[in-house]
DNA sequence: TAGTGGTCTAGACCACCAT
DNA sequence: TGGTGGTCTAGACCACTAT
């Protein structure tokens, strides 16, 4: 005696009944979530309890929730029973972050300006200032060599209210970055980053952003405490100066379910 | 007496030796692949060789590599023997596509080039076309009432050497789709759908693209077969067009081991 | 036909957490 | 302290696929 509602089933699936009982579970269970029968932020029931009610060994009941977790609609965080994931407002970065005019007037990068609008608390981390040879698809988008030429490898960690959101690694041609603040400090002064590009005589013209997206490694998994089911996005990030040339990439991995980008762009005729 | 290569271990993980039988698995086997012990393509050793060599019950040895499958790593694809997968080359789907010069010269659609690009044979299908009341966010960006309005809605799959890419949801105002092949035929002609907006009086002059990425639903690892571990990337798409109007908004869902995008943008002052 | 992965079961032990 | 999820085991049956 289910207490469910599975009367008049019509979503278009497979032969219906002939599917293990894994999945014809999982796919209860995701209906009934669907449904809002279990609600965003709710506990499922406990997997005894699922696998008495579905006639199946707890084992069974596990796999059908791993099932649903591996597809983003539960949370399962360490030992604690499993609840429905509640959707998150996303960070929406954009290129008008790279926008001179805003950097000037409010000295602000963009990532503080956004997460302020949701009414967190920014933070930047910067770990580690060093000096490396770039890797290959890093000096390729700079145009230098990736035996010969140096760059600073700034690694950062940007927070909201102290939860891990991104991780941004800036790499810079030694040639620029020498002698600047850029190549020793973590802390950029006013109009941050690439108000020192500016010093430096490369204002930002226009930006190359290219966009990917998989499932976190393990270690990511575990500095951004990524949740299972849960990708990234990769960007790499190519700065353009005045004179077409690049003089920056960044290569930024964020969590999916946090972060979005929103782009508007001019069409060229 | 395994034959592969864990003297030197310096991966910065874990407790090391605590982690339950499942995950030490995981991880060795991981470090094989990094390591190209296992070549991408290559096929893994039988679950039950696996569970033998690592002392652990073939169930067991079949979880860990659960693991590297949701972690992107690994290709079961069927019942098949599970292989290393292959990275494959994206299509770099950029803002480039909408240009108006571009689609006049070639009369061909930016899908099109782009796969012929890796010598693969593209294909588009339009199974439906209907006239329906907006989705929320559709109507948001087009402007328009959820209630009171309609649209066109026509569904697109693509496809490269018949393999399913991405699906493409294109939302059309009812205004400006009535009595024109954009509502009726899913053959758009020479210069495809823009040259159809632009026939109505709506150049493409700029866009809006927000992106985002989560785990594909049954439904879509069904229909674009999205292999395990595979996020989608999602990307809403606005065009907008010579007086500042939104005329389309475009839903695009794509397989992320095949899509990536690649925007240059100029940045406004 | 032999071997493979997919799946299920029943029982077990553990660490953790809320009461 | 009792219930939870995490995990492992050993044995079993199945459908499929290579040979």
């Amino acid at each position: 005696m289910t207490e469910h509602s599975h009367d008049a089933e019509e979503t278009g699936r497979e032969p219906a009944e002939k599917l293990p009982p894994r999945r014809r579970m999982a796919n209860e269970l995701r209906d009934d979530i669907n449904n809002e029968v279990y609600r965003p932020g709710e506990l499922l029931p406990s997997q005894r309890v699922l696998a008495d009610r579905y006639g199946v060994a707890r084992n069974t009941a596990g796999e059908a929730i791993k099932i649903l977790e591996s597809e983003g609609l539960i949370d399962s965080r360490d030992r604690a029973r499993p609840r429905v994931r509640e959707r998150r407002r996303l960070l929406r970065l954009g290129a008008e972050r790279y926008s001179n005019r805003l950097r000037e007037e409010t000295g602000k990068s963009p990532f503080r300006s956004e997460v302020e609008k949701q009414g967190k608390t920014p933070r930047v981390d910067c770990p580690s200032i060093e000096k490396i040879r770039p890797p290959g698809y890093v000096a390729e988008r700079l145009g230098i060599s990736a035996d010969e030429a140096f760059v600073v490898r700034r690694e950062n960690w940007y927070f909201a209210d102290e939860e891990p959101v991104q991780i941004g690694i800036t790499y810079i041609p030694w040639e620029i970055a020498e002698g600047t603040v850029l190549a020793t400090s973590a802390n950029m002064g006013k109009g941050s980053l690439y108000g020192r590009f500016e010093d430096q005589g490369h204002r930002i013209t226009s930006i190359r952003e290219e966009i990917s997206s998989r499932m976190p490694t393990p270690e990511e998994t575990e500095g951004l405490k990524v949740p299972a089911g849960v990708p990234v996005i990769d960007v790499v990030h190519t700065g353009i100066d005045q004179d077409e040339q690049p003089f920056e990439v960044t290569h930024f991995t964020m969590r999916a379910d946090i972060n979005g980008l929103d782009y508007r762009i001019r069409i060229e005729d």
